[in-house]
DNA sequence: CTGAAAGCGCTTACAG
DNA sequence: CTGAAAGCGCTTACAG
């Protein structure tokens, strides 16, 4: 058996099917009908490839190509549980389309995240699923003026006409709010992000709304925290919402945020839902696990993911091609949001 | 300036700065001097090339020199927090060292694993790091005769002469165990995988040896459970040992066991640490903010992953390399484990 | 010191 | 129906 390297080419198998690497080529391409080859000398090569365990060389394939199969995957952070379930089912889906995701996390920085756009487009990525960050709204508008193929994930411009897969935010906070209040919250304060960025703008405006056409503006409370040191922030806000404010119940806007909170409020001993009801958002073992299950906002992440990739996949294949996928929220009650019988007592 | 396709050739930097194309080339790998190239003359080539905004066509490079600068992580799953950790410290360093990662989750299936890792091969990975599934160890041992550049991650085969970066197992349970010991715990068990892995067999020997040490042979309880579906033999195991064999302590060997089992624990309605005590493993936020914050056995992930990727990379560049990183636990002790008040009243 | 040529492994027009 | 040739974009011996 010829080989080279250990590895066996394309003229290996020609040479041992008798024919030639052209012929080959299109027979292992499909294209034995396209070019009509006979019927038994096609399947002798696939028979003679097959039993030679011929692999074509990809790196020689996209070369000639100019594909590459590659797509990139940007997040803030890989290691974040949402991002990361976010690439496990991206990863699946574009490897049974044949596709291979390079990730990439940005730390919610923006030159990070300018240097792996560079850094992607020049591997080669035929296509971008993005995690636009704070003040990225320059990069995505250049990516869209380019035509690349990208679809933003979680969060998006309203103002441009880009592809994205994210939830549907406004809803997200409106569900939490109404529900509050029907279990008879008034004073409800949001933990929020410090941020430009309309995914948190929107989730913000559900509750404030919400709360306006309910009559109780004036109890409109919005602390806003540092996204890369959210716990001092977070802290300062639960003091001044609880002590001063003297909220009875609290929405946090991410996971993040919800986790840290729950940090300070254990720290400052404070009695879910006795002291404030708490709403958080995205699903956690750690809300279930604690003391009272905290009542969170669900992401249909498997919906968000595969939108995502199988845009990104139609608009590699048709340039054109534009989907905007919006998904639903839906709130998971636990007791951390429902008045206790104490409570219905004293009302 | 010369394009093709809006993508800027090595003979249009070239054409541009009036010389050669291979001179270009031989200047931007920085083999100038090498080559006794003039120096006006390389950084006149230089300039240009930044000018033009040239960045060298990957796969063109890559089908020459024969590398890819690719390297392949196989996990059981990256959207489990301790892979995903792992993910992306290995990605920040291997990018720092100028490679690639493609990362792939086995869900702790042989036959995924054989065909992502024939996959990743097939794509040009020049070296893999792998977290080996029960039943790999014939894999394992090919990949081993193959000299292919490996590294085993988590686990490893004792009688297999891999490099690999893992914990060292036996001390995280024996840790374990004795601080159960000096806090006067007896009826200890353990709730562990049913698998032949190495990593599971030798946290089970830490546990079993250090009971047999105390003369406490005879308490030894080990509950195996489905790797794949924990949660019903995790309950089993609970309330036969709670209700006939009155253990005291539990230990449960891994992050996925824990989570289950305290699911568990609270479905049964078991108090912790007064009805019985636990320790865990990897750090969670859900430990942390369970009423009963738990003890659990820390790995250092950061040199687990470094170790990995860096012995890896030295493989690639110097065949013969080998190294096993052995990474000692840590544990943070919390109030899951520790006698308390009433209890030491009692005693 | 510098340029022309060959070649990495594949695919696709182009002749026959 | 089938083979020889060109070419994807780069790098590296080889002449000069």
């Amino acid at each position: 058996m010829a080989k080279k390297n250990g590895k066996i080419l394309i003229k290996d198998v020609a040479k041992a099917a008798g024919v030639s690497s052209a012929l080959v080529s299109m027979v292992l391409n499909g294209k034995a009908k396209q070019y009509r080859i006979g019927d038994e000398i096609a399947e002798h090569v696939r028979q003679t490839a097959k039993q030679m365990n011929y692999a074509p060389n990809l790196t020689a394939k996209n070369l000639r190509s100019g594909k590459t199969q590659l797509v990139g995957l940007i997040v803030t952070d890989i290691s974040n549980p949402f991002y990361s379930a976010i690439a496990r089912i991206v990863e699946d889906r574009a490897n049974e389309l044949n596709y291979t995701v390079l990730i990439s996390s940005t730390d919610e920085n923006l030159d990070n995240t300018e240097r792996l756009v560079d850094v992607l487009l020049n591997k080669g990525v035929e296509g971008l699923i993005l995690v636009p960050c704070d003040g990225s709204m320059e990069l995505v508008q250049r990516l869209h003026a380019s035509h690349f193929p990208t679809v933003l994930l979680d969060r998006h411009f309203p103002n441009i006409d880009l592809s994205w897969s994210c939830l549907n935010n406004y809803k997200a906070t409106e569900l939490a709010t109404d529900h509050l209040l029907e279990q008879g919250y008034k004073n409800i304060a949001l933990i929020a992000y410090d941020t430009e960025m309309h995914h948190i703008l929107d989730r913000i405006s559900g509750y404030e709304d919400t709360m306006k056409n309910a009559g109780l503006a004036s109890y409109i409370h919005v602390g806003k925290v540092d996204i890369l040191d959210p716990k001092p922030g977070i802290r300062e806000s639960l003091e001044e919402l609880i002590n001063k404010k003297h909220a009875d119940a609290v929405i946090f806007l991410t996971n993040m945020l919800t986790i840290n909170g729950l940090y300070c409020l254990n720290e400052m001993n404070v009695k879910i839902p006795e002291d404030i009801a708490v709403i958080g958002f995205n699903r956690n073992d750690a809300f279930n696990l604690f003391h009272s299950p905290i009542t969170y906002i669900r992401q249909p992440i498997e919906q968000i993911a595969k939108g995502a990739i199988d845009t990104l996949i139609k608009q590699i294949k048709k340039n054109n091609y534009k989907s905007k996928v919006f998904l639903e929220p839906e709130l998971v009650i636990q007791k951390s949001s429902r008045r206790c019988e104490q409570d219905i007592y004293l009302a």
